[in-house]
DNA sequence: CTTTGCACCTGTTGGC
DNA sequence: TGCCAACAGGTGCAAA
């Protein structure tokens, strides 16, 4: 479910209940995430307070004196915080019980989210460390992709969503950003000119930027930490609009298959 | 090396 | 109403 923008509304919803904060126990129900939840994991954090909650690409680190605990949202994942004592629900896997009466809470369906603990620097972990750069940071612009894109005959939307080229691109955004970039996303990348790929850069991260503004985009089951849904899909030009007019040019939207995924454009205003 | 497709898992939706 | 196939905000990995 959640791309960038709905990682990082959750790591904003979260901080704030988590910095100084003791975690007083550490509740486990179902380990068999995407991958098992390390048996020591408990241990591991039980006793420590967060010293800060970080993202990096659809990662959130809760950074402890000990180490960090680096957690993944998969498809289907959230994380809210609830008062302690409200009763687990079904899909509901573990908890950080809080000092002061809060809990932090991961719920995820399809279990395809993961849980780890490293006492090591997390971005050389094995998860972390050969990902791409930050698209909201100054390491990402029109020139990276650019370089990025030549001699490869991916289409551009798979490579935008290549976490080794640029992180946090998920398959709303890309859609999305190449409708605004004005281009297809089966073109070739190795075809995209140094002005598209510019255009396409500054694409993702404005709409990425938008996104994040208004709290992300809830499809069907995506929340932020207090409960509430993201309201971006109201500002969706193409993503799950196939057979729909153009909210531009009013011609069928049209969806076709890449990657095994969804994948929209308007074949007018997009070569 | 790049590219492609599968796998993991549960829930929802739509067609017959 | 029931059944079954298709599909869903991700991504590591094996195979081609």
């Amino acid at each position: 479910m959640p791309e960038l923008p709905e990682v990082e509304t959750t790591r904003r919803g979260i901080e704030s209940a988590l910095l100084g904060r003791r975690v007083l126990d550490v509740i486990v129900r179902d380990r068999r995430l995407r991958w098992p939840v390390e048996p020591g994991f408990e241990r591991r954090v039980r006793g420590e307070a967060a010293l800060a909650v970080e993202r990096r690409a659809k990662y959130l680190l809760l950074r402890f004196p000990a180490g960090t605990a680096i957690v993944h949202l998969g498809m289907s994942g959230s994380l809210r915080v609830l008062g302690a004592g409200t009763p687990p629900l079904i899909h509901d896997h573990w908890d950080l019980v809080l000092e002061g009466g809060q809990v932090l809470r991961f719920h995820d369906p399809r279990r395809f989210g993961s849980l780890h603990w490293t006492s090591a620097d997390p971005a050389l972990h094995p998860l972390l460390q050969d990902l791409g750069p930050e698209p909201l940071s100054t390491a990402f612009d029109g020139e990276h992709l650019f370089r990025a894109s030549r001699r490869r005959r991916v289409a551009i939307k798979l490579l935008i969503m290549n976490s080794h080229i640029v992180v946090g691109v998920g398959n709303i955004y890309a859609s999305e950003a190449l409708f605004r970039a004005r281009l297809r996303p089966t073109r070739a990348a190795q075809r995209l000119s140094r002005a598209q790929a510019a255009a396409l850069a500054q694409a993702i991260r404005e709409v990425l930027a938008e996104a994040i503004a208004i709290g992300g985009t809830t499809l069907r089951d995506y929340v932020n930490a207090d409960g509430v849904p993201g309201y971006f899909r109201q500002q969706l030009f193409v993503y799950e609009r196939g057979g729909a007019p153009c909210r531009v040019c009013g011609t069928a939207i049209r969806q076709v298959t890449q990657g095994q995924r969804s994948t929209y454009y308007c074949p007018s205003c997009q070569d």
